[in-house]
DNA sequence: GCAAAAGTGTTCCATCTACACCCATGT
DNA sequence: ACATGGGTGTAGATGGAACACTTTTGC
C-alpha cells in the first residue's frame, strides 16, 4: 500500500436556539496554530471509533454536550487548509435541544460558548466556510423535515415554532397559514395545558409526535413548508 | 500531535445513460481483497492533490474517463469497511455524458464497464451501499437541478429527456405536461435541426442553455420537477 | 393508408396567498 | 378598559393533474 499520511478529523457545527437566536457552538484554541481563536469543536478521529463516535466523544469532551440530532455535512480536504499537516475533515452538522445547552469548557481549559450566528467572531482554519454550508443545510433541511423541533423544548407554543422558522429562514411568516399548514400534517400532538407568558391570552402547548411523522412518512407523507 | 494511521480514499459512482439505460461505471479488481470483484473506481489520495484532483486522475487512470459533473457525496468511515486498513473513504457522484462514455482498462488491466443499474453484479466492500446511496442522490437532484443534461448528448430530443426521467426516477410522467413545464422554464433553445428516428414525425433537437439558467437562478428562478 | 412517434390546449381541482377581527388574560 | 399576544376563516389566484386528437414522416 502507498505510503500516505493524511490525518482525519471531524467537527462539529452545533446549533441550538433560545430567545428568538440562532446559536452556534464554538471553542476557544489554548494551542497553535490559531492559538486563541474561536473556532468549531472536533478532532482526530481515533482508530477504534466510528466517525459519529469520534464527533460525539470529542463534543462530550470539548464542550459536555450530548446533541439531539446529528448528520453528516460535508468532507473538507484541500490541501494547506491546516498549516501543519495534510487534515481531512469530516463534518457533521447537529442540533441541540435548549434543555441540553449546558456546556463546560474541558480540563485543558479551552473556553467554550453559545454564539448568536449573526454575530459571529473571525473563526480558525476554514471554519467559516464549514458554518456557511451548515446554515445553508440547516434553513433546506428546515423546510422538508421536522428537525425545528431538536431545536425546541419538548413541550412548545405555536409561536415558538413559528418564531424559529422565521429567526433560521430570515424571513416573515403569515401566523395563520403557517400554522394551517403545520397542524393539517397531523403530526403535533396539542396538549391539555396552557401556559401564560406574563401578559397576553394564555397560549397552548404542543408536543411534535415522531412515531406519527414516521408512520405518515412510510405512507408517502412528505414535511413541506415553503 | 496523536499518532493515527487511517488511510484517505476516494471513490466516484460514475453514472451514464445509453439507449434508455441508466448505466454505472465498475472495474474488476485485480488484487486482493476482493480480487476479480466488480468495484467503484478509486483509490488512495496522494499527499499533494486536492479531493477532486484525486477522483479525476484515478478515474483518468483506472477507466480513461472524464466526467461531466462531480460533485461529493458522502464519507464511509466505518470500522471494519475494508479488512486491511482503517480507511476512510470521500465518495464522488459523477455524470457523463454519452459522448464521453468510451472507457478503456488501464495499465494493470484491470477490467472497466458499464453496467445497467438494475441488473448489477456483486459490488467489493461497502460499495453497493455507496452507490445506493448515489442512486438516491442522482434522483433527487434531478427534480431539484438541471443536471440531466449531464446525462444527455450536446443536442438532444425532447422524448430523450423525458425518458431519461422516467428511467431514472421509475415512474411515468404525462408529456405534455413535462413539456410544457420544462419549455416554461425558458432554459432550452430549440434548434432549427429535425431529427427522422426512422418512423414516426421527426423531432426537434434542442439544447440546454446554461448561461440563461444561472442567469435565471440569480434571478431567483427555481429549477423543479415533481 | 397505416403505423409510429411528435406536437399541442383545456378543464378541474388542490393548494398557496393575502388578509382582519375576536378572545383570554394581566395590569 | 387597555395592552398584549393567541386563535381563527374566507376569497381569489396560481399551479398541478388529468386527459385525446392532429401532424408528419417511413414503409
Amino acid at each position: 500500500m502507498i505510503r500516505q499520511n493524511i490525518k482525519v478529523a471531524v467537527d462539529a457545527v452545533v446549533f441550538g436556539y433560545k430567545d428568538k437566536i440562532l446559536n452556534v457552538l464554538l471553542i476557544r484554541r489554548n494551542i497553535d496554530p490559531y492559538k486563541d481563536s474561536w473556532a468549531l469543536p472536533g478532532g482526530l478521529v481515533l482508530e477504534n471509533e466510528n466517525l459519529e463516535q469520534a464527533v460525539e466523544r470529542e463534543l462530550k469532551e470539548e464542550t459536555n454536550v450530548t446533541v439531539d440530532y446529528l448528520e453528516q455535512l460535508y468532507s473538507f480536504g484541500d490541501l494547506g487548509r491546516d498549516p501543519r499537516n495534510r487534515v481531512v475533515s469530516i463534518t457533521y452538522f447537529a442540533l441541540v435541544k435548549p434543555e441540553h445547552h449546558d456546556i463546560k469548557a474541558d480540563t485543558d481549559a479551552k473556553d467554550v460558548a453559545w454564539f448568536d450566528v449573526q454575530d459571529l467572531p473571525e473563526l480558525a482554519f476554514d471554519h467559516a466556510k464549514i458554518l456557511k454550508k451548515a446554515k445553508k443545510r440547516l434553513q433546506n433541511k428546515l423546510t422538508y423535515e421536522p428537525i425545528g423541533f431538536d431545536l425546541l423544548e419538548n413541550k412548545f407554543l405555536f409561536s415558538d415554532l413559528e418564531k424559529l422558522y422565521m429567526t433560521i429562514l430570515e424571513k416573515e411568516i403569515d401566523r395563520r397559514n403557517f400554522r394551517k399548514k403545520i397542524l393539517g400534517f397531523g403530526i403535533l400532538k396539542e396538549l391539555d395545558e396552557k401556559v401564560s407568558e406574563g401578559r397576553g391570552r394564555p397560549a397552548n402547548l404542543f408536543q411534535f409526535n415522531k412515531n406519527q411523522y414516521f408512520k405518515s412518512k412510510e405512507e408517502g407523507f412528505f414535511f413541506d413548508i415553503k
